[in-house]
This record gives structure tokens, C-alpha cells and sequence, in this order.
DNA sequence: CAACAGCGAAAAATCGATTTATCGATTACA
DNA sequence: TGTAATCGATAAATCGATTTTTCGCTGTTG
């Protein structure tokens, strides 16, 4: 093949040492900006840098040290659009720092969160940007702790005795939707959420009712949890309407605390012949680009994904460089859209179920 | 503190042979799976691995090998769910071999894909799994071809002299999509698309008009193509629309080659007061979980996405293992999904634009 | 004029593993 | 019995950088 110049090894440090007729001790100083070289051998690395296309090799460059310039993070999936924006974020800005990020997903499961964990303490990452599945108070922020590493949590947390934490107001923004559905009359909401143990779930909830019954006393909340999966929320979410199918204590609006509830209430309200806001109304939290361009357009609450990830990153980086003192819990601000899906009940009277199986 | 076991420093292997009472190369024989070594020994070694916790280090331990068990992959984007599941399954099958994926997004930018794919060659790593921003052609596989890099291309690419290739089979699942359409009687069709030098929007435009055109040879085709964003086309196909609003050429059908131009189609549907399938059909290639729940669903063509991670994957680590022979390009069937976006043209007139803005 | 401080750069140690060369002990064979 | 082959394990070299220590030289000072 023609291709020599790929098949030669990468230039190390010491053939720039060579050829600048310096040590490779120099070379790295040179590098790294240190100021007691003499300028003329400095500009000789830099022309032998230039002339050997020669790169640092990070990873022995990382050897020496006892952190690396690495930084973990630790989404539980990566297909929705709110992590896929948090990674791509977090990237910038671990790069910007010159770091590299390495990203993994735990699946929405604790046990590999804890593996993958595991493996980034193998790595001797700088830090840990850790989105956890449940909360802040599973078995991966413990090994965390008991492993000494440097972390962070983001989203599904409230607060933490070990690490700071970052995450959207969830209550006040539950708050907020609480006022914006009562202002349009709707006095029997369904909240609908997954996860019970999931901190920022209670938080919306609470948020959400208190404010509710604040406001109108006469409020109904009803609630439809689902441990752990989407496919069994499903099922509850179906036997709901079913029971209140004849009745006339069906809900006007319902909440989703979460993307995959909001998904699951709109093919609930299909399966029925449904429309938003006429037979129903929706708000759910997450927004997604779609959200704007369906009929209706589906309210949301957005969550504030780049100070979120540019905070973490903040925080992370002043304990990275060891800066103590107790651990701060963060709370971003989110904006609410009210988008047509949302209406004032008996306005318009229900279509009725069933013009669709 | 009370984290003395946090404090101390992780074992080396040094730690672990002196505790076993030997030395440390014979330690990583043993854990490497030598069998030159007494049982004996072994099992020292192993109570000593027990007992101290070690873990070997895999930065140090890929020092001394020209190739890293890490894997690079790089995708335009990480918001959509076809990109966020890829990196999801990639990141499962890398880790299967004992690799540690390092995922980037290239931001659709082809200059920062070429950056990432520096600090990847930095970081030795064994192979790459590129998703171009446009096709093969792009800056970032001519840096692979130039330093040597192993590496697979996939998605937005269809045959290269230098790498293999593995992706969507879009050809045939355009053709499918122009069959359907044609059957359902839709003699005008607009084509939307974002990149004229993307190679898989060629092809999905060529085998949709191949095929509508050999079907029905007084089919009427119009194609609005933006270059490069989103915003441009946005506007491109606003026009396009206005200039027909008034006569009676209006398509009666869009089929938009990529999940954002799905989103722009149905924006300005939105706009102009029209349902589908009522007033016009659309389908889209790239399909999402929120396609099945809306009113009416998308119909849209749905990538093999495990399919295309997978043989990535598995050509990938062939190269690495040192297999010759030229380059492969993979084609993976898409299924093409109908639903009620799409439906036959004058069955129900027309709603007329105007009731919105 | 000897001792000493200061500067710049080279030499050497280090990080934690793998791999090659080496070595001692045991067994095999002449 | 002496030499060769074999086996198991250790010492040492290596990967490519950083950091500490050492060294040589110049210039200053008592």
C-alpha cells in the first residue's frame, strides 16, 4: 500500500526531543507552558512539534496523575430528547475544560448503573456526572461514597449529604401547571407518574397537590402510580378510565410527572376516541420538539436542560479542584407552555367514548 | 473522616503479588489465563485479588499495546431516537467484548467531526464507528484513511473503497413507500429532503422516483431540498405551498426523507389549517414512539436500528482482529409503516387553508 | 580565590500494567 | 554422573508521558 506514512508509528515525545536536540524532559515543559525555558529552545520543540505532526498521547499523559481528564457520565437512557440534549451538552462542556467525556447509559437499571460505575472507578475518571434511576439514594451514589469518588447527581434527586446535586424545580413548576389548570376551571385532575421512590416524582406530586388544594380546597386528585416499568402503567392507566367510563367522575384534565407518561395517556385518550382539550385535557412534564407540531399541540413543562448541565459541570469541576464545604442542592427554574391540549372543562361537550374500537 | 478505606490508594498489582507471595508478573499470567502457572500459585493470587479488591487498571494496562480496548463512535446528533438507541446498543455490544465505548456528537458539523476523530486517534482507540455527517466522502473519513485508523461507517452512507459500510437500505424502502402511496391513487407527490450530498437522501429519492415513475409514468414528483438547516427548509417549503394555494397543483401527498423534515411538513400543515390524511397524506422515513399516539399517527419507514448496531459492530471487530479483503457495503431492510397519516386523495374534500393565522 | 546562589537542562524515578529475557530447580537422557 | 531439556517463576524492559533529582555552568560575594 501506498499508505507509509500511516503505517509509522506515532511520533512519542522523545522523538521530538531528538529532533529539537532537547530532553524529553524540556518537551514536556515546553508543552505544558512552564516559563524557565530558554526561548530558543522553546520555539525549536514547538518547530519539531509542528514538523513531527506530534500529539500528546493522553493516556500516558494521565498515567502519572491519581485523577485522569476524564469525566464519567451516567444517563438512565439516552433516547429521549432530554438526555440526548444533556449529554451533548455536558460534552461541551467537559471538553472545553480539555476533558474527555465518556457516556454510558444505565438502562433504567440500578444494578448496571452500579456496574458502569465500577468501571469508570477503573478508569480513575475526574469526576462523575450521575443521573440516577431512582434517586440519590441508591446503591450506585453509596458506592460512589465508598469509593471516594468525586461526583455530582443530576435530575431524578432532591438533595444530598454527600454530593451536590443539580436538578429542575420540579415543585414549583408542578405548582404552576396547578394554577394554570385550576384557572380554567378543572376541579378532578389525574396525576399520572412512574416510580414512586423517584425523588423528583414525590416532589411533583406534592407540588403539585399542595398548591391544588390550596387554591380549591373541593379539589379531586387522583393518582395512578406505576412502580417501576411503562407497560404496567399502562394497564392501571386503562382500568382508570375503564371504571369511570359510565360515571360522570372522570377526570377533566390529567398530568403526566414524566415524558413516557404523557405518551401513554395520549394512546390511553385514542384507544377511546378522545380528543384534547375537548373530551379531556393534558399537560405533561419534558417537552419534546413534536409536542409543538401535533394537533394539539401538547402542553409541557420544559425543563432547563442547559443551565442544568452547564451547573453540574460548574460544580463538579470546583470539587475536582478541591474545593470543600458541604454539599449544595441546586434547583433550576423550568417554564411551562400551555399549548391547546389544555381547556377549559365542559366547554365543549365529550365526544364519548368508543368511535374507535 | 471516617473513609480511611476511601483515602488509602487503590491495589496495584504489586500489592496483590506481595500479598500473595509472588511476583507480579506471574499475577497478571494468572489473570490473564495462562495456564503455565502451579494451581497453587493461582489460587493465591486469586484469594489475594478477593481479599484486596483489586481491579486491574485499564488505562495502565492498555500502555503497552498499540491498539486500546476502546471503541470510538460518533454520531451527528444524540436529541433524535434513532442516534440516542444506536449509541445505547453500540455502548452494550462494545462493553459484550470488553470495550469501553467513547461517544461524540458531531453536532452535524463536519469540521468537529473531524476534531473528535483527532482526539479519538489520540486516544489510540482500536476502532471507530462513524455516522457521518454527510456521506463516506467527508473530511473525517479521509483522516481515518490518512492515519491508518480501522473503522465502519454507517447511516447516512452507502459504499466506500476504504471502509466498510453498513446502513439503512433506503432505496428499497422508498420504493415500498412510492408503491403504497401510488396504490392508494396519489398521481402528485412532494419529496422533502435536507442535503443534497447526504448519499442515503439521494438514494431514498431515487428509489422513490425509479419506482413511482415506472408505476405510474404520469406521476407528477416535485422536490424541495434545503442544503444544509433546518430554518432554510422550513422556509423553502412555506413558499412552495403558498405559490400552489391558490390553484388546484397542490400535492396530495409528502413524503419527507428524514425525521426533521417530518416535523417542518407537519409545522406547516399545522399552519395552514390542514389534517392529515384528510387534506394531504404525509410519511416520513424515521420513525418515533410519538408517531403511533397522535391524531391521526405518522406514518413513517422505521431503520433496523439493532440490525445496523449489530453488523457494525461485528465487521468492526473483524477488521480489528487483522481480517483482510476490501471493504463491505451492508444493507439492512426497513419496514415501512402505514398508519393514518396516509389515506387516499379526494375521498374527503379538502378543508381549505386558512382557519389558523 | 574559594564558596555559594541561581539558572537551565539533562538524568532518573514514577505511574501500573504486559512481555521478554533470564534464572534456578527438577527431570530426562546419554 | 554430567549435560540438556523442561518447567515455573522472577527480574527487567517497555509503553509515553510527568515530575523530582541531579548536574554543569555562570556570576556573585565574603
Amino acid at each position: 500500500m501506498a499508505q507509509q506514512e500511516a503505517q509509522q508509528r506515532r511520533p512519542s515525545i522523545h522523538d521530538v526531543a531528538s529532533h529539537a536536540g532537547v530532553s524529553a524532559a524540556t518537551v514536556s515543559k515546553v508543552l505544558s507552558g512552564v516559563t524557565t525555558v530558554k526561548p530558543e529552545n522553546a520555539q525549536r520543540v514547538f518547530d519539531a512539534v509542528e514538523r513531527l505532526g506530534y500529539r500528546v498521547d493522553p493516556l500516558a499523559s494521565d498515567m502519572r496523575r491519581a485523577k485522569r481528564r476524564m469525566i464519567g457520565a451516567i444517563m438512565p437512557e439516552f433516547e429521549s430528547e432530554f438526555f440526548g440534549q444533556m449529554v451533548t451538552e455536558l460534552e461541551g462542556l467537559a471538553e472545553q475544560r480539555g476533558y474527555t467525556l465518556v457516556a454510558a447509559s444505565s438502562r433504567e437499571s440500578e444494578a448496571r448503573e452500579k456496574e458502569i460505575l465500577a468501571r469508570m472507578h477503573d478508569w480513575r475518571v475526574a469526576g462523575v456526572v450521575l443521573a440516577p434511576v431512582r434517586n440519590e439514594h441508591g446503591p450506585a451514589a453509596a458506592f460512589m461514597k465508598a469509593n471516594g469518588m468525586t461526583g455530582v447527581l443530576i435530575d431524578r434527586v432532591l438533595a444530598d449529604d454527600a454530593f451536590d446535586t443539580v436538578s429542575a424545580d420540579s415543585a414549583a413548576a408542578s405548582a404552576e401547571v396547578a394554577r394554570a389548570l385550576i384557572s380554567q376551571g378543572h376541579r378532578h385532575i389525574l396525576v399520572v407518574g412512574l416510580g414512586q421512590e423517584a425523588a423528583t416524582v414525590r416532589a411533583r406530586l406534592e407540588g403539585f397537590r399542595n398548591t391544588a388544594l390550596e387554591l380549591a380546597p373541593d379539589m379531586r386528585i387522583d393518582v395512578v402510580l406505576s412502580e417501576s416499568d411503562v407497560e404496567p402503567l399502562r394497564t392501571l392507566l386503562r382500568d382508570y378510565f375503564s371504571k369511570r367510563e359510565a360515571g360522570d367522575d372522570r377526570p377533566t384534565a390529567v398530568y403526566s410527572l414524566f415524558l413516557k407518561g404523557t405518551l401513554v395517556a395520549l394512546s390511553e385518550f385514542r384507544r377511546r376516541g378522545w380528543h384534547c382539550p375537548n373530551d379531556i385535557s393534558l399537560v405533561g412534564f419534558d417537552d419534546a420538539e413534536w409536542m409543538q407540531v401535533t394537533w394539539p399541540a401538547i402542553a409541557a413543562v420544559v425543563q432547563p436542560v442547559r443551565r442544568i448541565a452547564s451547573e453540574a459541570m460548574e460544580v463538579l469541576f470546583r470539587r475536582i479542584e478541591g474545593e470543600g464545604g458541604p454539599p449544595r442542592a441546586r434547583l433550576e427554574p423550568c417554564k411551562v407552555l400551555m399549548r391547546e391540549s389544555v381547556g377549559s372543562p365542559g366547554s365543549v361537550p365529550h365526544s364519548g367514548g368508543g368511535d374507535r374500537q
